[in-house]
DNA sequence: TTATTTAATCGTAATATTGCAATATTAAAA
DNA sequence: TTTTAATATTGCAATATTACGATTAAATAA
């Protein structure tokens, strides 16, 4: 059915799933990377540097927007991007959570 | 085109995406954090436990395997299911390292 | 051997994702 | 106002994912 079933699942595996399906794809990480590697904010050599069209970059950025990883400033008649610090902290810590949690017991 | 054009990222990029991307769906994180919860190896509660078919619980169980992070024992007629921790840990520090290298320069 | 049980695989339907060309929008620059 | 440049949106094709019923495979139990 191509339909995740998310009511079976709680709200915090709902949250690290939605997560990392956004970062489930190296566009959206070679995109993170790249806006953070900046000094200040960019705003679109990032179709330059990665070699997708500017549809589809844009298109991935909105994915990122979505979960409140960007903040985009307009600046002109282009809009510059950067991360939203205090957001990906949040995230970090969820990740860390959840990856710290998991553990073997057995084998 | 639905096809991820992968050699345009660097092989981090790609390991990244393809991590996040298996946990990147409800029922397989439910999947890890029910098969850590278990105190010895746990065979086919999985399918009680989270509310899909056995055919779907299967196939999550398999994108967990392709990342290495599930080994399987055979027992009986069961297969004992349980997590990796080496490979777990060698991920934990992959995500670890990309969170950390992230930061806003701006805005 | 013949059930029975557990898990994998097959086949398929519904839906989502990825990517891009074409177009629209928006704001500065001429 | 008209042009130019940057980004978003639309529409669509190709492919991937999610889910499950039916079936198969493999091993124990009767």
């Amino acid at each position: 059915m191509g339909v995740s079933k998310t009511q079976l699942f709680t709200e915090a595996q709902n949250e690290v799933a939605a997560v990392a399906k956004v970062l489930g794809h190296p566009a959206r990480v070679a995109i993170l990377q790249y806006i953070s590697r900046q000094e200040g904010c960019i705003c679109n050599d990032i179709v330059d540097e990665i070699g997708l069209a500017q549809p589809t970059i844009s298109q991935h950025l909105n994915e990122i927007k979505k979960l409140g990883l960007i903040k985009g400033n307009f600046e002109g008649k282009t809009i510059c991007y950067c991360i939203d610090t205090e957001r990906w902290q949040r995230l970090q810590e969820l990740f860390k959570n959840f990856f710290g949690k998991i553990n073997s017991h057995c084998c």
